[in-house]
DNA sequence: GCAAGTGATTTAATCGTTTAGAAAAAAATA
DNA sequence: TATTTTTTTCTAAACGATTAAATCACTTGC
C-alpha cells in the first residue's frame, strides 16, 4: 500500500489557514521580521531572512490582503463599475484596464451596475431610509474601500449625483459628462465625425444622408456637432430631410434606410452612427436593388469585429478602446499615488478605416457647379 | 457672499472614516448594538434601533466591508478567473454570472490571469522561490481570500494542477478537463455536434466536409467526436479527406475550404467548428464563383453576432452563455452554503439554428441508393 | 418580597496584518 | 574598557468590524 501513497504529498497545499503568527515561531523571530522580509520594508540580518523565507516556504504560508488592507487603509483594488458588461464597448475596454494594471500591484473588482440589488438586501435596515441608488452605489465603493473608480459607460443614467460625492479617484472611461469635474478619457466623437464626412466629400458627394442614434444621448449628439461642423466648414447645407433619428440598432438603420430611399432624390451616401445600423442601411439599399457603394455609399461607426465580413467591406471608424481602457487606468493609478491631481480630460484619436462601402461618386451633381 | 453658500451642503457626504464606534456614541450605545441592528443579527428595542438608525443616517456611516471579512473570515466575494476578457466566449458568461450574483449579497473579484505579474512584483521575496504560476494564481485567490472561485476559459493552459490544490469551491464554467475533480458546467458539445451533421443528413447530404478548430483542443476533439458519432449511427462513412484542420480563424476556414474545393468531388456541406470559420468559408465558396447554400451548406458553430448579418444568413448553433454562467454561480454560491457537496459536472443544452446557409442537396447522390 | 428566569445591552476578545516606539545588539568612538 | 551611535529586533497598539460571555434590567412565580 506503500507505493500508493499519493505523490501530490510533497505539493505545499496553501491552507490558507496559516498566519504571519505562525511562519514567526517556525522561524524564531518575531511578526514584525516577517513582515519586514515579507515587504522588503526594513534591513534584516541575512541569515534570519533566510530563516524567514524558509519557513514561509515550508508552511506555504500566503499573506491575507484582507487583514492587510484593514492595517494600510488601501485595499489596492480598483473599482470598475460598468452599466452592461456584455454591452458593445465594455469588454474591450475593460481589456485595456486590465492590460495596464496587471503591471502595478492592484487588482479590479467588477461592478455590474446591476448588482446593486445585492446590496439592498443585505442592509436592507439602511437601506428603507436612503435614496436608494445613489447610497448603494457609496456603499459598494465605500464598502468594499476600493482605492479608485473608473466607470464605463453611457452615463445616461443619472448617476452624476453620487459620483460627484465621491471622494476618491474617479475616472469616467469612453463617455464624458457635461459638467467635467472629473478625469475622463474618451475619443475625438466630433473631429472623427467630421473627418467622415470630408472623406464623403472628397470622393465627390454632396447630398449625404445621416442614420443618428438615439438623438437624445451624448454620442450622438456629438457625432451630429461634427457632421455639421464639416458642413458648415466646407460651405456645403446639410438637406435636413436627410437626417433620419435611428436608435442604435440594425432595424431602425433598416427602416431610416426605407425611408430615405423613398425621398424624391436619393442621397449618394450615408453615415450611419454606428455599424449596426449600417448594416440596416446596406440591407435596405440591397433589397432595394440598389448597389453599395456603386448607387450609395455607406460609412459606419465603431469597427466591430462583422465590419470586415460584409461584403463589401465596411468603412468605419475605429475607436482605440483597448487604448481608452490603459489610459483610464493609468489615470486612476497615477491619482492614487497623487502624482495626478485634479481633474483632466484626455481624448485619444480615432480613425477612419476607408475599406469597400464607400466609393467616388459618379452620376451626381457636377463638382465644379458647387462652392 | 452667504447666498453663494453651496447648496450641496445638505448632501451627506459618506466621508469614508466614520466608524461604528462613532455611530456607537451618538446615537448612545455600544458598538455591539450597532451591530446588531446593522445585521439584523439580535432583538434591540425599538427605540434604540431608531436611535442608531438615525446615527447612522446623520453621520452617513458605511460598513467597511473589509473590517468585516477579516473577522467573520469570510469576503462574499467570488474570484473570478479568465485566459482573456475579451475574448469570445467570456463577456457572455461573466453576464450570466453577475445576473445570477447579483441576486446574492456577494461581489465579483475579476482576475484577467494575465494580472499575475502583479503579484510578482509585491511579493518578488517569496516568488523567487516558488514555482511561478501556480503560486501566484494561489497567492491571487488564498490572498483576496475570496469564497469560491469560478473559472472561464478553454482549460487549456496547465494550471489543472494549481486547481486541483485548492481547498475552496471551484467550478470551471464552458469547459471541462479530464479529471472530473470539480464542479463544472458546460455545455452538450459533442451532442449537438452530433445533431448538426443529422441536420445536413436530413437535407439530404452524404458528402460532408469538416473544417476543425485546432485539433489538440478540448473542444476540438469534442464537436470531432460527435460528428464521428453521427455518421456511424446513420451507417455512413466520414470520407478522412474530407476533414480539415484548422486553427478557429478565418483565414484557416477560407483556406481549408480552398483545399476541399480543389479535390476531384466536391462536398456537398460543410461543418465548420466555429462561424468565423465558417465565414471564411462562405468567402472561399463565392470567390470560386459557387453559391451559397444552392451548391454547398454550411454550417458554423457560436452563433456569433454576425451570424445574422451574413448573406446569407448562417445556419449556426447556439450556446446558452449567459445559462452556462448563471449555473456556474448558481453552483458557486451553492457550494459556499454547503448545499451542494461534492463535485458535479452539468451540462446546459445548445439549440442548432436553422437559417439560410443549408439547404437541401439537390444534384446529389440518391437518397435511396444510399443506407 | 425575593429568587429565578428572561431578554436586552455591554464588555472585551478576536480576525491577521503593519508599524511606531522600546529594547537589544552590534559597531564605532573615545 | 566604557560610552555613544547605529542597526536590528521585538513589543504591543492599532485597523473596524463581530460575537461569546458577562452584566444589567425587567418580569414572573411562589
Amino acid at each position: 500500500m506503500i507505493a500508493m501513497k499519493k505523490i501530490t504529498d510533497k505539493i505545499v497545499k496553501p491552507s490558507s489557514s496559516v498566519t504571519i503568527k505562525e511562519v514567526a515561531k517556525l522561524a524564531g523571530v518575531s511578526t514584525a521580521t516577517v513582515s519586514y522580509v515579507i515587504n522588503n520594508t526594513k534591513n534584516v540580518a541575512p541569515e534570519k531572512r533566510q530563516r524567514v523565507l524558509d519557513a514561509i516556504e515550508q508552511s506555504g504560508y500566503t499573506p491575507n490582503l484582507v487583514a492587510k488592507s484593514l492595517r494600510v487603509k488601501k485595499t489596492n483594488t480598483i473599482g470598475v463599475l460598468v452599466e452592461d458588461i456584455m454591452g458593445y464597448p465594455v469588454p474591450a475596454i475593460i481589456n485595456g484596464i486590465s492590460e495596464r494594471v496587471e503591471k502595478s500591484d492592484y487588482r479590479i473588482l467588477l461592478n455590474d451596475l446591476r448588482m446593486l440589488e445585492s446590496l439592498f438586501n443585505q442592509y436592507d435596515q439602511i437601506m428603507q431610509q436612503k435614496n436608494k441608488i445613489n447610497e448603494a452605489i457609496s456603499l459598494l465603493l465605500f464598502g468594499a474601500r476600493v482605492d479608485a473608480i473608473i466607470y464605463v459607460g453611457m452615463f445616461d443614467r443619472n448617476i452624476t449625483g453620487i459620483l460627484n460625492e465621491i471622494n476618491k479617484p474617479l475616472v469616467i472611461a469612453y463617455s464624458t459628462s457635461d459638467d467635467k469635474n472629473f478625469h475622463s478619457v474618451t475619443y475625438d466623437n466630433e473631429n472623427i465625425s467630421a473627418e467622415a464626412v470630408r472623406h464623403l466629400f472628397d470622393l465627390g458627394h454632396r447630398r449625404i444622408a445621416v442614420i443618428t442614434g438615439l438623438a437624445h444621448t451624448s454620442p450622438a449628439r456629438m457625432r451630429m456637432r461634427g457632421i455639421q461642423r464639416a458642413f458648415s466648414e466646407a460651405g456645403i447645407v446639410l438637406d435636413s430631410a436627410l437626417v433620419k433619428n435611428g436608435d442604435w440598432e440594425y432595424a431602425s438603420g433598416y427602416s431610416c434606410m426605407i425611408e430615405l430611399l423613398s425621398e424624391d432624390t436619393l442621397p449618394t451616401a450615408v453615415f450611419a452612427m454606428n455599424d449596426l445600423m449600417a448594416v440596416g442601411a446596406m440591407d435596405a439599399i440591397g433589397n432595394a436593388g440598389l448597389r453599395v457603394p456603386e448607387d450609395i455609399s455607406v460609412i459606419g461607426f465603431d469597427n466591430r469585429e462583422f465590419a470586415v465580413y460584409l461584403h463589401p467591406k465596411l468603412t468605419t471608424i475605429e475607436i482605440d478602446l483597448k487604448g481608452i481602457g490603459q489610459l483610464a487606468a493609468e489615470t486612476a493609478l497615477n491619482t492614487i499615488l497623487g502624482v495626478d491631481k485634479g481633474e483632466s480630460s484626455l481624448i485619444i484619436p480615432s480613425r477612419l478605416i476607408q475599406r469597400k462601402t464607400t466609393a467616388r461618386v459618379v452620376t451626381a451633381v457636377k463638382e465644379s457647379a458647387l462652392p
